[in-house]
DNA sequence: GATGAATGAGCGTTCATTCAT
DNA sequence: AATGAATGAACGCTCATTCAT
């Protein structure tokens, strides 16, 4: 009983935080900032944090493995790399779409954030990378992808469109809501997929 | 003469705020890691400019201005929308190539700083996707690009697309040099322009 | 029953302190220190004590009111002022031998601390002074010490001497063994005394 | 000239510091109590030092390496071990007398401070405790001092006494005047002296 | 008695910016 | 133009202490 209230309480100040660094960015908040919008005291966020990096790194790290595992599990359970590729776009578009601020956090301040935690996190980032990497290939093997582009830029350019749509939504480029959120997953996918078709004959000039 | 140098020094201290950018982020470089890069005192950093943001701002401008001058040029010079779109893409990879240290900074301190500098050079970057939206619009009229999808949508694709293998560079996720720099320039265009082709028959699954 | 329970958690807390305080220094010791080396949750301590201030209070008092009771035994039941001195002497020597953290704790953050502990505790210190002072004058009216040096100055000197084979021991500058507790303790009286026994010729130049 | 004043600063600084040390110990004193004492915004005190304890450190080096000196100087310059010694004891008192604020920051919060910086400048400390040892050794050797004590135990009841002094005239003990200091020198060295002398026959009992 | 969550005052330090020279 | 001394707001973090359970 109590170690949950304990565990709710870190968890709301996690929420907390992931709303304030989602608002302001990870700089431009302050420890006191996370602790009123949680409606403690701040140095309760050192009871259960060791520092404000802690909290995005773990923010950052439970999504991210979230992915990882629905991306694992959609190569085990799904039958075509499209249908894997399109898993994962919906897991990264619904993600969004249920928890705007979470992935706002995540994308903004860790995947593009070069100089700091993106390089701490390049480890997990380049696992989803690989993992969707894994996919092109067995589209390739199957002649269902051109084998002359590499699966890595291939996954560049599958994460690029995806976060880009996220990045449309973050900076209110692009209208964010149900039917965008539908749309842009089928459009990633199926422009991938038409993208890197294999080659048969020229298309454009 | 005398300005001249006056305007030497000014740049050099630009170009050392660039490199410092680069190499440790906006936030972590301190205006005397600046002025210690140029062999200046710090001081003097606030001759020329007025502010540290000031010094990003105007990196990013004088970058990003002659992003939408080159692609205002193909516009009016060259013929096909293709062209355009190459135009477009290999402008930036190309000023990637030249000056890895400015775009790093361009794209990662500013278009992709949702919290920061990216909001307040919003109305730039807007030009530029609207830009490409355009070229796009003139694809979709000349029948090189179905019409189902939002010019704004493809506008993104290309964007995240090309941002991504930047991204990928300077994360050293991907090998940067000559080959890679022209590759990415044609799989960016070509794979929008056979991803975004009108659709005759379904392609994939 | 349960109260003397109470009072050996008490005690054993107040242990923990001393061995805590003897490592680290009382600035440096945090009262969880304190709890996690006694074995119990950081609040108790606060049941039993009202600060971690006056934990080093009582650990002081309870032992430096032994050190005085026992100079006041001494002067009673002893019958020489050499006597008397010496069981000072030894009584500081083999407290140290017995119970070194306390000695430690007692000497460092208190009688030399003359900023914090050392002025709140000085009536209780110039009051062991005093005593030693006593015992100085009766040895100069028995015309064992030489009368112009004042008493006061005496025992400054003794505790002089004492405290710095302590400090010695702590420090590590010389080795701690039964061996060289004993010989400290000679050695200090017998210096002492003979270093002010009564003048009849020059010694030295 | 800008080099002389900045040097001037540094001083009055690090001297405001010593003032504050002394007065409140370095625990208890605030970085901005030694800037208002200095008559400067805090932020000077971190152009001139790393950091609170680094001014500690460098008062104490800056005295001690003068202590150091001293005793080497009288080492080589004057005669017999008796005048060494007496020139180690006057160069300390001297020192308190002229300015008692750096040897009470001096003694009480370094060479007395076993648990903080009277660690980390043991080694400074043991040179002069070897420099008196060696002083003694000559003493013993030209037949002025009893050869059964070894000079390590002589030296550290010569430091006892001394510092027993300045920790006297610090808690206001005992009377700190021009006499007292005058009669302290003599008194410890003559007491050392004749406490030491070589041994004919029992003194005391 | 006992726990440990919760509080919040307090401090060392950083660093962008200003300004006297 | 150029220097770098000087300022001071700001903030992360610590930890003694309190208190609900």
């Amino acid at each position: 009983m109590a170690s949950e209230k304990a565990a709710d309480k870190r968890r709301s100040i996690l929420e907390a935080a992931t709303k304030v660094f989602a608002e302001k960015g990870f700089h431009a908040s302050r420890v006191s900032d996370i602790a009123s919008e949680a409606g403690v005291a701040h140095g309760l966020v050192y009871h259960y944090f060791d520092s404000k990096e802690q909290m995005l790194n773990e923010l950052f790290s439970d999504r991210w493995s979230l992915l990882l595992a629905a991306m694992a599990e959609a190569d085990e359970t799904l039958e075509t790399p499209r249908e894997k590729l399109a898993a994962a776009a919906a897991f990264i578009v619904d993600s969004y779409r249920h928890q705007p601020e979470v992935m706002k956090v995540v994308i903004v301040e860790v995947t593009r954030a070069a100089n700091s935690f993106g390089r701490i996190h390049l480890p997990e980032i380049t696992r989803a990378y690989d993992q969707v990497a894994s996919f092109v290939e067995q589209a390739q093997q199957k002649g269902e992808m051109r084998n002359d582009v590499s699966s890595t830029d291939a996954s560049l350019l599958f994460f690029g469109a995806v976060e880009q749509f996220l990045s449309g939504w973050i900076f209110e480029l692009v209208p964010a809501n149900e039917e965008e959120f539908d749309r842009a997953k089928e459009l990633v996918v199926d422009t991938i997929y038409r993208g890197l078709a294999p080659i048969s004959e020229p298309v454009g000039d």
